[in-house]
DNA sequence: CATTATACCTCGCGCTGCAAGGTATTGACC
DNA sequence: GGTCAATACCTTGCAGCGCGAGGTATAATG
């Protein structure tokens, strides 16, 4: 009873955290800023998706968590585990192979 | 309280099935098999997908349906309608700004 | 004459994203 | 000193979507 069903579309929040904690230790409400700047506001991800995601990511290994104080601000950081390293490569070649082909249906390229 | 929640990565069999229909009348069978066919199996949609997105599309006098008897097969046609159409470019114009904000995230754009 | 393929349909569930609410601390402003 | 906005964390509850599983009916296949 293990296994992961979710929909055929889910788990871009997911990959989005894994691939911006690569590059460096980030905290819950900075990933909410990180997101929405980066893509222009074009994707706008709340609070309450960002920390129960983050929280299921440690809790399956994926994020190792620190708790910080940065100018007298209390963070929790999240850093990328080989774990979570494997998962996002997992994750960005579902995402890859699944636009690809969402594409070639929108762009009507010429089916054997 | 007429308005549309539906969260952000929600909405593509729709967009697929409406850009299908645009090339020519289709019935549900027939879609569920070019999906997976054009997808080359990376996408497979059952029918428990396809036909209540089909119906709903209806409702919405997005797509028109009618019923036609060809070798002996009768099938429920459906065919996009100048209401359908201007839901398959905001949903296309949706998708490509959706997925280029992820792209920008994944690949590591420089963010202003 | 049984099985497979075609063709339609609906019910019910799981899961995800998300709004809404709640707490606590810091800095700014008057 | 008091108020407000911003920072930073968190959980609860629900709506909606995707989808498996099941059901019907007819045509073709062997």
């Amino acid at each position: 009873m293990a296994e992961n069903n979710s929909n055929f579309m889910s788990g871009v929040p997911e990959l989005l955290i894994l691939r911006l904690v690569r590059e460096k230790e980030m905290y819950g409400y900075e990933l909410v800023q990180a997101i929405r700047e980066r893509s222009r506001d074009a994707i706008a991800l709340g609070e309450g998706v960002i920390y129960p995601v983050l929280h299921a990511l440690e809790r399956d290994g994926a994020l190792s968590s620190s708790r910080k104080t940065v100018n007298g601000r209390s963070r929790v950081y999240y850093a990328l585990t080989a774990a979570g390293a494997q998962r996002l490569d997992d994750l960005a070649g579902n995402w890859s192979r699944l636009t690809g082909a969402i594409q070639s249906i929108l762009v009507g390229v010429q089916h054997a």
